[in-house]
Parts: C-alpha cells; sequence; structure tokens
DNA sequence: GAGAGTTACGTCAACGTTGACGCCAACGTT
DNA sequence: AACGTTGGCGTCAACGTTGACGTAACTCTC
C-alpha cells in the first residue's frame, strides 16, 4: 500500500519545516501570507490529511465521542442518534456508536473500549443501574452525558424528559376522557430509580378527584412483544379494563394489537395511550395518542452539553429536564 | 484529570522493561510464567489500558471499522447496524458509525474522516454513483465492501441481495393472483445501474405469458411519504391500476394508506408488495406481502468479507449475491 | 566441552504530530 | 543608537506503543 501523506511530506515539497505546516493546517497563526498559500496547495495536491492518531496521542484528543445506548431495535433511538450524529459532525468531531444490548457488563466492555480510543466524551443511555459506572469515568476525567438518570460528579451533566409529567398527562388524558379502570405497561428494564413513568401514571391518578379504581401495573420488556403480552396480562387480571398507559409507542402497538385479538376494539373498548411519538405511531390504525418527546430538542441539549463539558471542562451543570407534550390521535 | 496508567507504570511496578509489558498484554511469547502472572496482576490492580492512538501509530491497526449508511431512518438499517456492530465487537474491533444522508459529498467528507482516523475497513451502502470514489479508497489501501453494487478493485468487496429476482418473484405473484395492471415505485436515489428491482420488475412481466398491460412506473425518495405521493401519481396517471411493487417497505406502507385515502381497498382493488420485511411490515394493516432481505445472513456476509480483507489482504474476492424470498401476507 | 539453538528479557528507534522554546530579522520607541 | 517587541520560522522532545535487534544465561547435541 502507498504510505500516507504526512506533514514532513508537504514540508519538504514547500521548503519549510514540518512545524509550520502543521501550523498553517491548524490556523495557529505565525505564517505569512505567502507560506500559508504554498503550504495550503501543497496539502491539496498530495491529498495531505492529518493523522488523528498521531495528533490524539498527544493532544489527548482523539475528535471522537461515543454514543452509547440501549440498542436500535427501537426507532425512538436511530433517530435520535442521527441527529446527534450531525450535530458532532458539524463540531468537528466523529462519532462510535455502540449498542449495550442493556446490559450493564456489555455497558462496561464498551466504556472500556471507548476509554482506550480515547474518546473525547460519551453519550450514554445507561443500562439498567450503572450510575457508579459512569461516575466512575466520570472522575477519571471523561466527559460523560447521561440521558434520562440523574447523577452528579465532575465532568458529568444529565439531561431528562420530564416523563413524570408526561405520563401524569397521559392519565389524567385518559380520566378526562371517561375512563376510569386504567393499567399501565411499565418497563422491566428500568431500575426503581428510574420508574418516572409509573411514578407519573400514580401520581395523575392520585390527582384526579374521580373515584377510579387502583390502577394495575406489569412489567415487560419494552417491546411489541412486550406489549403484546403485558395487554394479555392485564386483561387476565381485570377483564373490565378500560384505559392503559403504555412504557413506550412500540409497547402500546404491541398492547393494541393484544387488544384486537381478544376482541377488544380500541378505542372504543380500551384507550391506549404510548409513549415517544415515534415515527410509526401516527402510522398504524388507529393512530396512537401518545407522549411526544422532543427528539430534535434532546439532541440539541445533549450535544451542546457534552461539547461544553469537553471544551469548558470543570464547570458544574445543572441536570436539564425538557418539556414533554400530549399528542391526541385516534386510540383515545 | 488524573494521567493514564501506561505500560510504563506497570513496567516500573512490576520491574522489568515496558517491552516486556508489551509482550505479555500482547500476548506475543517470550516471556516466563512468573512475569506473566505478575505483569497481569500489575495490569489488573492499576487498571491499565492499552493506548489504541499510540498502538495504532505504529501498527497502522486502530481497532475501528467504519460503517458508512445512507440514514437511520429506514429501519433496515438499524437493525443491521447492530448485527454488524456486535459482529465487530466479538472480533475485538470498535465500530464508527456515519450516516452519509444519500448525499455524495457526505459520503466524501465522512470517508475523509474515517481514512483520518486510520480505521482498518468500511462497510458501505454507496450514496448515489459513487463506486469509483470508493475504489479510489480501496486503491489506497483501505479495505471496502460495497453493499447492493458492484465494483473491482484490489482490498474491495462486493456483497448483494439478489433484488432483481425478488423483485421478478414479487411481480410473478402479482400477476398469478390476478392482477394485470401493474405499477411500480421506485427510488429517485438509485442511479441507472442499480436499479435492480426496476429490472426485474419489467423481466418479471416479460416472462409472464399473461396479456397484462404495459407497467407504470414512477420515482420517488424511498419513504412513507415518497410512497404515498407515488400511489398518488401512479392513481391518477392510471385509475384502474390493481397491483403496485415498491421499492421497500415503508413505500409499500405509505402506497397503502394513499390508496385508502383515495377509498381504494388493499387487497380487494390494489395488491400491494413490497421490499426488506421490516418489522412494521408485520404489524401494519393489512400485513405487508414483502421480498425479505435475509439481514443476518447479509450482516454475516458482509462482516466475514470485512474481516478477511483486513486479516487477508491481497486475496482477490468474488461478489456475493444472496438470495432472497418472498413472504405472503395480506396484501395481495 | 565447543558450538548451536533457545529462552527471557532489555535497548533503541520509530510512528506523525504538537508543545515549549529559541533564534534571527525587521520594526518601533525613546 | 540602543533597546524592546513582534513576526516568522526552526529545533527538539515528547505522547505510548511496538518492530528490529542485541545479549546473557541456559539447554541440547555429539
Amino acid at each position: 500500500m502507498p504510505k500516507e501523506v504526512t506533514l514532513r511530506d508537504v514540508a519538504t515539497q514547500v521548503g519549510v519545516s514540518p512545524r509550520t505546516v502543521s501550523r498553517v493546517v491548524n490556523d495557529e497563526g505565525g505564517f505569512s501570507e505567502a507560506t500559508r498559500q504554498k503550504v495550503l496547495n501543497t496539502v491539496e495536491q498530495l491529498g495531505y490529511q492529518p493523522n488523528m492518531l498521531a495528533r490524539g496521542l498527544i493532544t489527548r484528543r482523539s475528535g471522537t465521542v461515543g454514543l452509547v445506548g440501549g440498542g436500535m431495535t427501537d426507532p425512538f433511538f436511530p433517530a435520535l442518534a442521527e441527529r446527534i450524529q450531525r450535530k458532532a459532525r458539524e463540531a468537528g468531531r466523529t462519532m462510535f456508536f455502540a449498542s449495550t444490548e442493556s446490559d450493564p457488563a456489555r455497558q462496561a466492555d464498551v466504556l472500556k473500549s471507548l476509554w482506550s480510543h480515547a474518546v473525547d466524551g460519551v453519550i450514554v443511555f445507561p443500562a439498567l443501574d450503572t450510575i457508579d459506572q459512569l461516575t466512575s469515568y466520570a472522575r477519571r476525567g471523561l466527559p460523560v452525558v447521561i440521558v434520562d438518570d440523574q447523577a452528579d460528579a465532575p465532568n458529568l451533566a444529565c439531561v431528562s424528559f420530564d416523563l413524570e409529567a408526561g405520563a401524569a398527562m397521559a392519565t389524567r388524558h385518559l380520566l378526562d376522557t371517561g375512563r376510569s379502570r386504567l393499567g399501565m405497561i411499565a418497563s422491566s428494564l428500568s431500575p426503581p430509580r428510574r420508574r418516572n413513568r409509573e411514578r407519573g401514571f400514580l401520581r395523575g391518578l392520585r390527582d384526579s378527584a374521580a373515584g377510579a379504581s387502583p390502577p394495575e401495573v406489569v412489567r415487560m420488556l419494552p417491546t411489541v412483544e412486550g406489549g403484546e403480552s403485558g395487554m394479555g396480562q392485564l386483561l387476565d387480571r381485570r377483564p373490565d379494563i378500560d384505559g392503559i398507559f403504555a412504557y413506550n409507542d412500540l409497547v402500546a402497538i404491541g398492547a393494541m394489537r393484544a387488544a384486537k385479538a381478544r376482541g377488544r376494539r380500541v378505542p372504543d373498548d380500551i384507550a391506549v395511550v404510548g409513549c415517544d411519538d415515534i415515527d410509526m405511531s401516527s402510522l398504524v390504525t388507529p393512530a396512537l395518542t401518545t407522549v411526544r418527546l422532543d427528539r430534535p430538542l434532546l439532541s440539541e441539549e445533549v450535544t451542546q452539553a457534552l461539547h461544553e463539558l469537553i471544551d469548558a471542562p470543570g464547570i458544574p451543570r445543572d441536570p436539564v429536564k425538557l418539556p414533554v407534550e400530549l399528542v391526541v390521535r385516534e386510540s383515545t
């Protein structure tokens, strides 16, 4: 293979020292306009590309960020990942993507690998209860942005949606539209501290003056299949159930399928509310009422937090809590 | 920030030279069992992690691979990306992900960035007509696996689905089930060379003895919205149309929506066949008949090809063509 | 017991880049 | 005229690791 073009190659051709070429390439100043032109021309001509490994070895900045998530099977994540990646690229960084499959051990592997590749920072959708793992990295000097969980450490920022409020809104909407026997299909992958949706659901019920009967909650994998079996269990436990709040839209879609399969009509017999507002939710029949999470906003906040942590370390950051919105469609 | 633990730190603590530690860590041989134990213990104790930048600088292997795709909005891609990433990790490599947004210029940027990060190889879903761009990198020594297109160069492998056969199967299925006025919604992002689906569609029609009327083809963005407007155009051009082959499942779902919106029933009035078999396709109503692309198979072939190119360079590889399968559901 | 091979290390340079520092000429100030 | 300042560059070392090579001790062979 033809060896790479290096600073030295450009330097000898122009007739200056590598250091000067470096200065021009990084626009450090300290060179004349004439040399600048000559260097840039030669860079273009030879197709010089700086070697990020060498640069990173000395500056301790690799120009990369890691995105660590549970998996790409829930459409909410890819749509977000794409936006984050675009923003990272606009800031001149390249993105490592890594899936944890919601497994703390895998998350540990993934972080180890990213760390040894000297990423400048990571954005993490934490697997189960891994806050200690993450704060440990943050303390070792790695900028970490945690989505949908809270922690306090240097080099660490937290961004979440106000899912408790969202869940409460969804619940009140169910009650306001005449449902009174509610159930929730929650996620078996959320540790107690992160069960905001459940807290919001219960709060929404408590706040309501109406005499709704005590709610049923089941916990399932947050997938379509999980939603199907969750709905099955709820119907078994309480055949007269008439309103469901689902952990996310996939679960809600599964719940609607199971309801139909059992001869219940949505929304006539049972109302269903999801969470996330993935693209699919407006395409299914009936179109899903859901708590919309503003992905552009989240990606904006997350990347901004990360870039601030990287470029201005040491400044403590307050946790950010993003508002959510109820989108009423046909399923309620 | 606490400085990193290096080979030297381990070495001084154990009382050997850094080179010996390196030998143990990389299991090169040339050390006694006793030192091995001591080194490994100290590695563990100090939490030593090899610095991949330094290692990559000298070995010219960074332990990373790039995955370059058009975007994550089509669910086909994330599902594949996740499998590929898992296999890469099993092979000890970390994955860069980059989206080109189907724009050749962005693809060029992305490849440049990956190249300067010294990726060991890339898997590319090429944007439009960018074969020359890719072969150029391959010739410069970068292992490249191209999905769904063909090229010939050193360090380059091609893997595709036999979409022409798939499209022909879909078309014959439409004809065999009594449809005779067919239309196709193709993709405006496919350059002529890559219009296998269209070729297969037309071949399927030609091969059939039955006197089907000449087909209509429109080209749209391969999205739900594209499918909607494509269906609109087809119905305008030929109101009696009764069978549609869509570029992919998203387009097919859009087409079904548009058909319903215009009062046509699927499958009674119009049959629709998609392509890809994304998860969503079995969830919509009516469930979509589609040409299934075997994602596990593709990810297997693609990663195997890449790892062979990386680990055994110079061996020419024949293009791989993967079989497809028609899944008949309710939309036909 | 001399030569050859093997084992278990150490030494040194190099990968491509940037930080720290130094040098010289040109310029401005008093 | 002497002095500081600035612009424009070069030199050298260092980042953490591995490739190439050296070497001392030990083992085997006939």
